[in-house]
DNA sequence: ATTCTTGCAAATCATTTGCACTTTA
DNA sequence: TAAAGTGCAAATGATTTGCAAGAAT
């Protein structure tokens, strides 16, 4: 479970990122969406909200907020890259058939001994296949 | 230590891959690398040796070897996808510096408990931070 | 001969950039 | 009001595609 932010513009605020209307918007779009969404997701879904948004705006939040440690992107197969708010306690497993990304509970696994003498920054785990409910339908047809 | 096929043109063919001269020399030259290459590099190291090679042919040749199961795409930060051998039995560790993708010997963790119901057909795991030559260097300057 | 592959060029798609205008602190 | 952010359109870069010519069985 999330700890959701109420007040957004304080929160970016706090971490030297101007506070400003879309940038709330795009990180409170985040806060909410259970999809890891693309950015061209974000677009779509925000853009009917506030029609002068533009895909360069998203692109430059998202980028910034990466840059700023408030957002991870997952390398999934597939064009576009997907983003998550930064939460180092869990893992992925993406979805190959419906293209959803599902947070998983467990760690991530301890660096290995192998590492010795690597600066580890993250690490990235990602199971991949097919959900519950893609396994269900494929049964019935 | 990969083991290293020595007859490209007879293991293509008993997965049901033609043996064209592209191909043969596309994955010889995998199997050679220690690089983890992207598309480009590919193209780069073997146009010298292959004038008539096209970019769009080793486009091709990867996209099938991964359909065949023969390749993985290694999914990095980065425009381009990065690619290795299929070879469940590694992770990785890329180095933000240098780019440099390192082979771990360290088995992929089990899928979690969690993951009950879902089929899991892969796992990756990828680490990233800094390799020791690029912090030596940071360290001099 | 038929089928598959190659290579070129054009097309597409994600992402970045330059710049005039607007907003934020 | 000074500094930073936005939005458009054009540019870039990776990847895909259509198609004519070439190679393999």
């Amino acid at each position: 479970m999330r700890t959701f932010i109420a007040r957004s513009d304080v929160f970016l605020r706090e971490r030297g990122i101007k506070a400003s209307f879309q940038r709330v918007k795009i990180f409170d779009y985040l806060q909410h969406s259970q999809e890891h969404p693309s950015v061209s997701k974000i677009f779509q879904d925000l853009n009917p909200h506030i029609p002068s948004l533009s895909r360069a705006t998203v692109y430059n939040t998202i980028n910034l907020f990466v840059e700023k440690k408030l957002v991870i992107p997952i390398q999934v197969e597939g064009p576009e890259s997907r983003y998550d708010l930064a939460d180092p306690t869990h893992t992925h497993f993406h979805c190959t058939v419906c293209a959803r990304i599902f947070d998983l509970d467990a760690d991530p696994p301890a660096a290995p001994a192998e590492l010795r003498g690597f600066r580890v920054e993250k690490s990235q785990v990602i199971y991949s296949g097919v959900c519950p409910e893609c396994l269900a339908k494929s049964a019935k047809a």
